[in-house]
DNA sequence: GTTTATGGATACTGATACTATCCATCACAG
DNA sequence: CTGTGATGGATAGTATCAGTATCCATAAAC
């Protein structure tokens, strides 16, 4: 297959794939003469996999790179990959809520950790959000809407564990790796329109008519 | 107060500010001559709201000022108040899965509307979005994680439910208005990251070995 | 043997979210 | 009442990101 067709069969313009090439998202073909190279079956996965992940997932074209290299070298630990996916939800982001909200925030979701027994590392990306999240629904007050963080975990919990068992049907690690990275972040777009689509509903019921 | 000092008090640069004011997210303040504004409280809480759509939600600053404008005028009815919060997490995405996968998908999510009774229109922005994540789990080969769908909806279901408790609480409607976009958009980051951190600690205790 | 496609390199584009610069006031300290 | 610094408003510039476009020499297809 050349990179005509693979542009067909996947749907995306030659120049994006070859832009995927340039950035390494995308292994190179082999080449059989200096302008031409074969691509087969892997490359249509692996772009679909790509344009998932920067299309639906909105994860930037960097942070997929990085994803995919741990993906392909086999020593990379399970929980480091779950790392790198987690990083690619999470960007740096900058401080919103004000001082003394943010503090009480901290305390807040350090309670939550310890009496949900987690183990969470003080460096975990997801960490720093969820904390200045908090924060920022103190600062623009609604705390009424924090009272359901432990409701919101409870059932983040249980995802967790179906996540597991899902995923854990995969034999290979290959497969347990890509599984386990593509439910962590496509897994988030799907509750995401899921959440809304239930807002939608309920909403339609509670206020059809203010 | 003025651009000064409502910079020091929300650590917004002035510049940043000022395009604010010019892209409309943020109302001018009281003219006292040609060039001396005075800002008060609701300019700080409006800017906080806006840095934590943009910051933490990561809402491009043209969808925040069309739910901004929403929440200003009180003749837009509350489901469409959600409506356009929804619409500012659902950029129309292209199309990723294959088109068989895609049928399928659509199938599944119908019937999974159907059986949970939900009240979805056909134009809801979610509603393409999850058909389109579904059917990438499926072209993805991941249909085990699919299944789980039904499990994530029961959730989600009790979510909405929670929030409108939670919500109505606020008596006038301006508050309710402004609880309800704000519990929508910040909630996403909110469950998002809560999620991420019960992965990171479900995934400590797994696979810490491999 | 001419038209079309390809690999590879380099340059350009459009969108987004700011930043920077100017300038004519304005406020206020001295 | 004058000099210093901030301000409002306008306009221009910048950085990043995710592609697009263009070239060219070569290879493939008809």
């Amino acid at each position: 297959m050349r990179i005509g067709e693979l542009s067909k069969v996947t749907e995306v313009p030659v120049p994006t794939i070859k832009y995927y090439l340039r950035e390494g998202l995308l292994p190179a073909g082999e080449l059989s003469s200096p302008n031409q190279a074969s691509y087969g079956e892997p490359h249509v996965r692996r772009l679909r996999l790509i344009r998932a992940l920067v299309e639906l997932a909105q994860v930037p074209v960097a942070q997929v790179k990085d994803i995919l290299e741990s993906l392909d070298s086999d020593d990379v630990p399970l929980h480091e990959q779950i790392g790198r996916a987690h990083r690619a939800l999470t960007p740096t982001r900058k401080q919103t809520a004000t001082e003394e909200a943010r503090i009480a925030a901290t305390t807040q979701v350090t309670d939550l950790i310890t009496r949900r027994g987690w183990t969470v590392e003080p460096e975990a990306p997801a960490l720093a959000t969820l904390i200045e999240t908090v924060a920022a629904f103190r600062t623009l007050s609604q705390d009424n809407l924090v009272t359901l963080l432990d409701a919101y975990a409870d059932a983040v919990d249980s995802f967790a564990a179906l996540e597991i068992e899902a995923v854990t049907a995969n034999p290979t690690r290959d497969q347990l790796a890509e599984s386990v990275v593509i439910g962590t972040i496509l897994g988030e777009t799907l509750i995401s329109s899921l959440r809304l689509l239930a807002q939608e509903s309920t909403s339609a019921k509670h206020w059809k008519n203010r």
